[in-house]
RNA sequence: GGGGCCAUGGCCAAGUGGUAAGGCAUGGGACUGCAACUCCCCGAUCGUCGGUUCAAAUCCGGCUGGCCCCUCCA
């Protein structure tokens, strides 16, 4: 398998640090709203890496934080908490704002068909553990206190800038105004690792600590969270593109001085969802959620519109791509569907054949869209009915695209009697010509959701998707 | 202002030096009482200009256009 390593800017062959046992970080929602369909993207993706890494024999530990503390509007500290602005909209507690959007995204995700990460851990859940690593940064004089404030000084890591690809310099002309005149910190891109001094009053949760009553900064955590649950090594870390600087970059700072070795080997990020007018985003005040796409559309569809693309790739989202997509994939169900199961034998060289294929295209990069041709090329193809099958099947270990969920086999007895019996009456109209009868019975199991379909071997039916 | 990505037929998209996969849509045809489903057929020289090469969509440079990051957002 070769994977985009945003640390080397290269594709690189995976090696895991453990023979088959792979440790994935990948950085989870802060719930202070619902994920939009932007968010969603990024763990369809990293759905899809866990998937393939385990289609290709290793077992797969997934770690996922939920933030519900420490997640400021602003990275210096005049910003609100955002859970502490959920509060303010909403009218309730914290808990209960991160309960329910907690909630609502397992949800979302579970509607996507990803898969639940091995580990899922809350911000609030783990203080001990940050204040164990910032003391030990304070006591190798790597963090200081100003202020009020516990800061990471970030001229004592030299490999600060590596991830970003930038330097000192270029961040600077471009950086906010409010951030460097942040008087606390010693550097520009210093960052909060505790903080007790904030110019805010509506921040709830606080806890004791060495450094006086306060809360954690938004970076700390997922170090943390990391170390406690996957150990100071890990193979993968992902998330969007947007966390490479400063929130990963910072990241690898507090855990690599913390532990004086190196953390993690391959950090991948997902691009971003567009809609036409560019960058889809909560702070624009409208966005898509899931909720919204559903009235509509299967959510699968939405995978799929993902997968047609790659993870690196910026995709533009619109209702016409959507309809688009809803299109094929009623298509592709069609065609799996009237793949009948026989009595032919499983061709284990043909097997081979198309899941080598299928490998070779996830092994390089996720190439997802070209996964998607070879399950084309499998239905397609003139190799017998159950081997098809049987390789769909396969290939939807990793797709998860519901491909041979009968949605048919949810017709109950009762129904399918009263189904055939309306397609005789059908067919008895149709002898004797009385079009409109036949059309009118036609209709009515419409209705009901019942497609019928005139067939050279006769009247099917099934149920619409 | 700095950094980066992208540009393939109507749409999505594969392709990383040897003469353009696939899917959807459109059009044509078969089937059908009609429709749906299914099957068959049809379309691009790869934003633009120039360079390297026997050979470029694929490498290099300029230009144009779009997007992203540098500031909370995935």
């Amino acid at each position: 398998m070769q994977i985009y390593n945003t640390l080397t800017k290269k594709i690189e062959p995976f090696i895991p640090i453990n023979k088959n046992e792979i440790k994935m970080y990948t950085c989870g929602p802060t719930v202070y709203n619902y994920a939009h369909i932007g968010n969603l993207r990024t763990y369809i993706s990293e759905d899809i890496l866990q998937k393939t890494l385990e289609y290709l024999g290793y077992q797969v530990t997934r770690c996922m934080n939920i933030t519900d503390v420490g997640h400021l509007t602003s990275d210096a500290d005049t910003g609100d908490d955002k859970m502490a602005v959920a509060v303010k909209r909403e009218k309730k507690s914290v808990m209960e704002i991160a309960d329910y959007y907690t909630k609502e995204f397992l949800n979302d995700i579970n509607k996507l068909n990803i898969k639940k990460p091995t580990i899922i851990a809350k911000a609030t859940d783990n203080i001990k553990e940050y204040i164990t690593v910032i003391e030990d940064l304070i006591k190798k004089d790597i963090a200081y206190i100003s202020n009020g404030n516990v800061y990471f000084d970030t001229t004592k890591y030299s490999k600060y800038y590596e991830l970003s690809g930038r330097n000192q310099n270029d961040l600077l002309i471009g950086a906010r105004t409010d951030v460097l005149n942040d008087l606390g910190k010693k550097n520009p891109f210093d960052f909060g690792l505790w903080f007790t001094n904030s110019k805010f009053a509506s921040q709830d949760l606080k806890w004791d600590s060495p450094f006086g009553v306060g809360y954690p900064g938004w970076h700390i955590e997922c170090s943390c969270i990391a170390l406690k649950y996957l150990g100071k090594h890990i193979d993968f870390h992902c998330g969007a593109v947007d966390a490479i600087f400063p929130h990963h970059t910072n990241e690898i700072a507090q855990t690599e001085c913390y532990t004086g070795e190196k953390w993690c080997n391959y950090w991948v990020h997902m691009e971003f969802l567009n809609d036409q007018q560019g960058k889809m985003s909560k702070s624009k005040g409208e966005f898509l959620t899931l909720k919204v796409i559903e009235k509509t559309y299967n959510p699968i569809i939405y995978r799929l519109f993902c997968l047609q693309s790659h993870y690196r790739k910026q995709l533009i989202f619109t209702m016409e791509t959507m309809e688009n997509t809803q299109k094929i994939y009623n298509k592709l169900i069609n065609k799996i569907r009237n793949i009948i199961k026989d009595n032919s034998t499983l061709d284990q060289n043909i097997i081979n054949n198309y899941n080598n294929q299928f490998k070779q295209a996830l092994e390089d990069d996720l190439n997802t869209s070209y996964a998607l041709t070879v399950l084309y090329d499998v239905i397609k193809s003139d190799i017998n009915s159950n081997t098809k099958l049987y390789l769909i099947g396969q290939f939807d270990q990793v797709l998860s695209l519901n491909l041979l969920n009968e949605e048919k086999n949810n017709i109950n007895e009762q129904l399918e009697d009263y189904i055939k019996i309306k397609i005789i009456k059908r067919n008895e109209a149709k002898q004797v010509k009385n079009y409109q009868l036949a059309d009118q019975i036609r209709d009515e199991l419409l209705e009901q959701n019942i497609i019928i379909k005139d067939t050279k071997d006769g009247t099917v039916y099934e149920r619409r998707l």
